[in-house]
DNA sequence: ACATTTACCGAAAACGTTTTCGGGGTTATT
DNA sequence: AATAACCCCGAAAACGTTTTCGGTAAATGT
């Protein structure tokens, strides 16, 4: 019923403990013999290490953290996704918990993750946190930390990012090149650095191909929901009739504003063009599908992962941390909501 | 920089590292004024006691396992984040893995967790799964686990359901009700429980309001994806061109379904109404927004936790587990997709 | 005055593994 | 025959915590 042990093996051949442990990890100091009488009891017995005991004495747990805003989430789930089997592939696993974007449940839950002396944290920053001092803290005692998507630059440590200002200065740039003349953008809760630079991006498109930026046409969304889409679609026509697109946050926001202008009658793409971000699963559902920009969330878990992995080993051979910053590409995905590209040739 | 240890503290104050793990857990037998400087020193110093060596002599370790098939899925993620919030009011933190819905990666995942010496299990089946030794095994060994959603009462051990049959059944009740002759059903992989069972709701509700069975009205989505209840959509209508309902496995698949019938120009919920399951986040964007079944994943989570918890107590105890079987509720959730209810007074 | 209780503390073992160090025995080298 | 080299194994300490079991000294009771 409990688990067999060393000493139970040791006992049964009469042999020392550390003996067994030496037979088990092929040491060159045991006779062949030997080793082979430990393994095949050992597998007879159905022998696994205690993790515990190894744990306590190597002061490695092969188990990391992951801490995102939401875990009901098309991108994050995502990023879980990536995160478990990159770190699964490397022997560990992985201990999933959620902020729900409050700052003081950030530092709860990252308390709770070094109290279990894991490994190494991956995270993602909440929308509230404006302070890290509760991170800078941990990483200075030892822990390896990994941040995601929602980053900052004022915490040293490696990162993994989409480049969320060149990703909305391609979503723009794609409206303007399908003839878009007058674009607005609905944008998220203001504080995130990812809210900031979708924004840029879309400003600095409007600046490039020479067209006017406008300050009326900047919506907001601040819990992105669905319905703040739906509801924006309505005063945005109300206020400017005369919009020909829109770039919107987040898909989920974007398929809103797709039913509101439905039911004005309005029709997407001919007279408005719709572009999401993120590519949400539902957003080829949609009639029509959403035109968005895709960000990779598998990817980024893994790369996440990977860079944590990294540090690791830096810790073990008792070297200092690396700060390595990955970039993973975002790409337009084209479908219905947006016209053809013109073809000024 | 290394973690302050009982023995730090005994060394400072000149105590044993007996007197103090006993301050720190408030025994009777150490005096008050001792204790207090113990508990100051070690707020100070920021003591945490060691996870591996309480572990190790506990043996717990404060974290259980769980493992779906698909950790990207609304319905799937939902349930995670219950059991997560659950397992945390009581200490406890989760490891998450997934199946990918096959039976060599449950057996691997679960070996990996029992290896971890993690406290106890919340596992929801892979469809792959026809023979249960490897569940019934760890079960055997003292590992509590508790069944959720995808399961099979040929295991015995405390289960979470919806109760499938019955949900199917106020769909199709739905449909009638609302005033469909000719219905079809969009069943899912044949081997699952769940997708007899659903098919069994059908059927039965078909029965008892004495409306005629069709085997070809059946058909199947082995994969569960958009594009299958798309092109499903086009060879229903060519087969039946009198189908007036539809009710689909999952709302994935009856999304497709609205988006293939609105391509044929039939209207829906006028020609033909469609009803779907589980409530996805998306099924309410759609146009029309989606009539379902509300499938409590956060509650599922939840209660499988509480489950679980009962038997981590039974255990410590000594006692035998038990085998509670809870079913969460389901019900319709009335949407644009289907009509309104016949009033026949 | 002696016996007994009470209050407080520490030694030690235990959880199971890993690894260093050295010892004992055999074989090979001068 | 003495020394060196080598092979194989085990004792022991260490990781940090918890808890049992005494033990000493002071306080109390007779």
């Amino acid at each position: 019923m409990s688990k067999v042990t060393l000493k139970d093996i040791s006992k049964i051949l009469g042999i020392s403990t550390s003996t067994v442990s030496k037979a088990l990890k092929n040491y060159s100091d045991i006779n062949v013999e030997t080793k082979l009488k430990v393994q095949e009891l050992a597998k007879k017995l159905n022998f696994t290490p205690n993790a515990f005991a190894q744990s306590l004495r190597s002061r490695e747990t092969k188990i990391i953290g992951i801490l995102v805003p939401e875990l009901v989430h098309h991108f994050f789930s995502n990023v879980i996704d990536g995160a478990i089997h990159e770190a699964e592939k490397h022997g560990y696993l992985v201990i999933v918990l959620q902020t729900h974007e409050c700052y003081e449940d950030e530092i709860k839950q990252l308390k709770l993750l070094v109290d279990k002396n894991i490994d190494g944290i991956l995270l993602s920053l909440s929308d509230k946190t404006v302070k890290y001092d509760h991170i800078k803290n941990i990483i200075d005692e030892g822990m390896p930390v990994v941040l995601f998507d929602k980053i900052t630059h004022l915490i040293d440590c490696p990162k993994v990012i989409i480049n969320d200002r060149k990703a909305a200065f391609s979503a723009t740039e794609h409206l303007i090149k399908t003839g878009c003349k007058k674009i607005a953008h609905i944008t998220g809760p203001l504080k995130p650095k990812t809210t900031i630079d979708r924004f840029m991006g879309y400003k600095i498109a409007l600046e490039t191909y020479n067209m006017p930026f406008d300050k009326s046409l900047i919506y907001t969304s601040e819990n992105l929901f669905f319905e703040d889409g739906y509801r924006l679609a309505g005063q945005m026509m109300a206020e400017h009739p005369d919009i020909d697109g829109v770039f919107a946050f987040i898909d989920l926001v974007a398929i809103g504003v797709l039913k509101g202008l439905r039911e004005q009658k309005i029709k997407v793409p001919k007279q408005v063009a719709v572009i999401g971000f993120s590519n949400w699963l539902m957003s080829k559902t949609t009639t029509p599908s959403l035109t968005t920009i895709d960000q990779p969330g598998y990817d980024m878990g893994k790369q996440a992962f990977q860079l944590l992995l990294k540090n690791l080993n830096q810790k073990r051979e008792g070297k200092v941390f690396t700060s390595e910053i990955v970039e993973i590409p975002t790409r337009v995905v084209v479908r219905k909501s947006t016209n053809a590209i013109i073809d000024n040739s």
